[in-house]
DNA sequence: TATGAATGAGTATTCATTCAT
DNA sequence: CATGAATGAATACTCATTCAT
């Protein structure tokens, strides 16, 4: 619903709905109109570090972790088309929101991708040259790139996993220290 | 302007008070606000996509396109930090800008990076395991996150140069054949 | 209200106000301004239509029921300067409305009339060589243009009745059959 | 041009396009957009009224004299269907206008017919029991009814002047003495 | 006289939010 | 907890008018 028609389209009655309840009650779980927008994002990525914090240590070495976090964040969108416009696109719309962008949710993921680097460097397994948080965003950016279009496209979720893996393999192998001979 | 404000946040009155004109006078040279943001898009992009064409032919191997690319995009925003704003976060709050989101414009600058890609396919210096338009898509999402993150800060324009750069090397790495012994 | 001001000249809040609601209710109620206006129309001359077919049937002869027409018209006015000025100045104001001049409402109105001019020239009491409708056309004309003068200034509504009567003996009269010697 | 949109829809640049001049020239005629409006007016009725004053008194009877306002109204607009939209419709649609709607030119014209009946009365041509003014003003509405009706559709002026005469014969034996006996 | 680019006052309508029930 | 009728602030856009040329 939010994301079919984007934020800024949705009128609140429209919102209560489709969740099949009155204007009014929107306001009984809700603060404003914004806070649904940040509840979402707030508990889709939340969930999504959560799940990376859990299993991300357990993985062997850099690559496998870089996979992982590639398939998490593009795996937990796959299903909910929607969603992902929702967090890929409509966040983007909100003032206030991107004031917050650094806010704490956002930048837990950011943290957690950059640590992966960090350690991969501290291993040998990730070239020194470049920044790990640059590595966080631009990874994210890359996907969300990915996500963007393909939410608002109507290829199937099988083809953004495929595209995903792709872009994860060029990260991977562009992120090794060059070869020392 | 437009981009400290964001898109939905600015008044018509302010784009015109910001330009020096009436309000009245901004609808003489733009059909509608809509129209004020996607003829920002066509000619910011548009000028991008001429720079590239011309000059992408006379370099050498993909390395060094890849690299021009990434310093044209990034370097065309360097010194307009509000613009790139405007490009990167406010082009996504219009509905109707998204629904046209594979407008020629856009996809005109995918093309062209994804044919430099194919490009170095067919010659040997990309791997083939991977799309050319994925490629660019991924491309231009790492690079708008660097841009999105660093428009809403406070960074020195510099530094956004030295990580899109780090971001340069990274897919060039990443995307050379696997060495084959 | 709408008829102090001309339909044109209110302003929605101020017919809000008159109204003791807030701006945004009268938009519960009607579709647009110029809803009111119709509305307004429809619901006038709609009663008047239903109170004619209630009564006409029942008079004796066409001069009692012309001069019935002319009272009923007139009369429903008598108490309601305001929404007279509406009616006969107003409702020209609307183009929309304008080209449903012949609209339902209106045109039952002058058929309604039409056929008392009609079924005189069958029973012998109207002659013969002129058109019922144009007939009712004028007539409408006519009291219109008493009305139209009378809501705008301030003469009491005893006069208008009065003339509305004389008009009303001159059409009689005006219908008769020529006497056959 | 004014008639076909209706005053109020009717644009100043349309006016001086349809004019063959710049919007500003419309500035050197007139003074204000309702001027033009009060100019067609006045001018239309004005001549109306010249014709009127020049012809009637040669014209022997009230009868005769009835019928010649009522091709003078109705034949000068007979080819400007037009400007009979403008005068019949449009005319109310100012306000200002309407606060002179008992200006001197249509009062003037008002006088003129009234002057017609009284000297009727005089001549005992004319019953005693209706006012003049009342009659002038029902003469008026009546045929401005027709006018309206014809302007806005699409019948064939013949027709418009037939029902003109049509009134005009009710008119006539409408207001004759009542025979004596 | 004539132009037409620039003006900026003016307003219908929407929709997030509230609160009496 | 839930409702949804009522609110009223907020704003893009139009177009009559001006005036430098």
């Amino acid at each position: 619903m939010l994301a079919r028609k984007g934020f800024h389209s949705a009128r609140v009655s429209e919102i209560a709905r489709a969740a099949g309840v009155a204007d009014g009650t929107i306001y009984l779980y809700f603060k404003s109109k914004e806070d649904i927008l940040i509840s979402l994002f707030e508990g889709h990525v939340g969930q999504l570090n959560q799940e990376l914090r859990q299993s991300v240590a357990a993985l062997p070495d850099t690559s496998a972790r870089v996979a992982h976090i590639v398939r998490c964040q593009v795996g937990s969108l796959r299903r909910q088309r929607e969603l992902a416009e929702v967090l890929s696109v409509t966040l983007r719309q909100s003032n206030r929101f991107l004031r917050q962008f650094a806010a704490p949710t956002f930048s837990e993921y950011l943290d957690i991708v950059a640590e992966v680097i960090a350690d991969g460097q501290r291993r040998g397994e990730v070239r020194e040259d470049i920044s790990p948080l640059v590595v966080a965003r631009a990874l994210f950016g890359a996907l969300d790139g990915l996500i963007l279009t393909w939410a608002l496209g109507r290829s199937p979720a099988g083809r953004l996993e495929r595209a995903a893996l792709q872009v994860a393999e060029v990260f991977i192998q562009g992120l090794r220290p060059p070869a020392t001979s």
